[in-house]
DNA sequence: TTAATATGCAACCATTTGGTTGCATGTCAA
DNA sequence: TTGACATGCAACCAAATGGTTGCATATTAA
């Protein structure tokens, strides 16, 4: 999960993900054409990005497809993510508390 | 929304906000106590999380407070984790065509 | 078979990050 | 008022990060 967050910290590697959703299945050249950098430093934000299990890598002879895994992502909102919205009203309430204790 | 998601990639930085999030409104000293070290590193950590919007402070004496602010972490869950959770059915077909150019 | 294409690997570099220590400032309480 | 306590600020450091260049390998197509 670890690997996930930090994977996701990047804009570059949200941008190769939104890029994925857009088109799956795409190849690490055709990526690299939305991307103003080397294909060198492209292929190793996918690297980050398959080592967080948000991509699976399929070899078909010379050409590498990229897909998208959305399941890590689904699993930070519910196991994570979901905890804090669960507590949005809890921090409201926190809130006023903290105004009354002002007076 | 770049603030928040660097700001969540830090494993010291989600602790913060899980004991934030276990009791709201706590001070400095109190969170250092959970925590492996300084109260410099932590007071970094907390500054990082406050610029991100991820919580808000407030200076009561010679204390400071630390709320959660839930808010960012709701937004990155409707506006941008929702897209992939959409996807995942597309992800299945696509897996499901992969798999059927191989033959 | 050979040239072009797609990717892999490794060394290298600048900047950012996450931590430290040391000291300064502000506030409470005796 | 003065000492203890809570926080702020700054310099410094090692390691991680994000990028580059150069070259190697493997596959396709003429």
């Amino acid at each position: 999960m670890d690997a996930v967050f930090r994977a996701l910290a990047d804009p570059t590697r949200r941008q190769l993900l939104d890029s994925l959703h857009a088109r799956n299945g795409q190849t690490l050249n055709a990526l690299c054409e939305e991307m103003a950098m080397t294909r060198q430093a492209v292929a190793k934000h996918l690297a980050i990005l398959e080592e967080a299990n948000l991509l699976t890598t399929l070899r078909r002879g010379r050409e590498k497809e990229h897909y998208l895994n959305p399941v890590p992502i689904n699993e930070i909102a519910e196991r994570w993510i979901g905890k804090f919205e669960r507590g949005r009203l809890t921090a409201l309430s926190d809130l006023k508390k903290r105004l009354e204790r002002e007076d």
